[in-house]
DNA sequence: ACCTACCTGTTT
DNA sequence: AAACAGGTAGGT
């Protein structure tokens, strides 16, 4: 489900909603979703921070009142249909509710918020780690610590993206912009968008792509991925935000989702084909 | 550089 | 009944 632009929105939403409030409690229903090799307790911890890395949300939480109490990061992937978004407290009855993490106010009034993790397939999880951790590579989740750069960072540019793609030269450009070792935060929506914005064919040899084309393509990712966020993510079935509302950029989609339709440049019919195993809408026109 | 497994739900 | 879905880990 969520790629860069939905996590950003989630990241945003709670970041602004949620930071400072303490956990007065959590409620475990999936204990396979939540690795906690430490065993810590979350209860008492304030929510410092939220921020992102990739599809990753990184919460980064201080010592409770209790002594010694170190700061740990509770780091969140939503894979396919995870989903994490505040509510009241009061309401249940949800199906696929995994975790749910009763808040406090930072001013200390009562418990009114409910942050909750819901996951129709399971495939997301919550990892709890001391906060020394993120300088000790062995403790991370293996896909963090491998990540690439970040597309929306300033420092992202067109030889940034050509050293990158220059490690899977002998790959369909699609395949090298999912693997998010080269770039972080990609998904099959924006990889299939931001190939069509920048004319390039998904099946083009990764190697064979002229530096003219990566600069377009390094502009069009950036592109794509801010009108998203602008639009709060793309919902196509699961996404919802940090309020459980869901996003606009559905609207906006060129080519993902839209194979046999005409393209909305040029009218030629969207192909669609298996590619790096991932279904791959492109304009057959518009993109060479 | 591919393949399958992990899950549940929806569509063909 | 079978194919498909926004992702990744692990095996070959």
């Amino acid at each position: 489900m969520p790629e860069l632009p939905e996590v950003e929105t989630i990241r945003r939403d709670l970041q602004k909603n949620i930071t400072g409030c303490r956990i007065e409690s959590v409620n475990l229903h999936t204990p396979e979703v939540l690795i906690n090799n430490d065993q810590i307790r979350l209860d008492g911890y304030r929510i410092d921070s939220i921020g992102r890395r990739g599809k990753y949300l990184l919460v980064r939480l201080a010592g409770s009142e209790d002594a010694g109490a170190q700061p740990v990061w509770m780091i969140v992937h939503l894979r396919m249909t995870g989903r994490l978004y505040l509510q009241d407290s009061g309401v249940t009855g949800a199906k696929h509710v995994h975790v749910s993490f009763r808040l406090r106010g930072p001013d200390g009034l009562t418990a009114d918020k409910q942050l909750v993790f819901q996951d129709t397939r399971r495939f997301g999880r919550i990892w709890v780690l001391p906060a020394d951790s993120l300088g000790n590579p062995l403790d991370l989740p293996g896909g963090l610590r491998t990540l690439g750069p970040e597309p929306l960072d300033e420092n992202f540019t067109a030889e940034v993206l050509g050293r990158q793609l220059g490690k899977r030269p002998h790959t369909p450009i699609k395949g090298a912009l999912l693997d998010q070792k080269v770039l972080a935060g990609l998904g099959n929506i924006y990889a299939d968008e931001a190939l069509f914005l920048s004319g390039i064919t998904p099946s083009r040899m990764t190697g064979s792509l002229k530096s003219a084309e990566i600069s377009r393509l390094t502009a069009s990712i950036r592109k794509v991925l801010e009108q998203a966020v602008s639009c709060q993510g793309t919902t196509l079935r699961d996404y919802v935000d940090g309020w459980n509302r869901k996003g606009r950029f559905q609207e906006c989609l060129q080519v993902y989702g839209r194979g046999g339709s005409p393209c909305l440049t040029c009218g030629s019919e969207i192909s669609k084909q298996k590619l790096a195993g991932r279904t791959t809408c492109w304009c057959p026109t518009c993109q060479s």
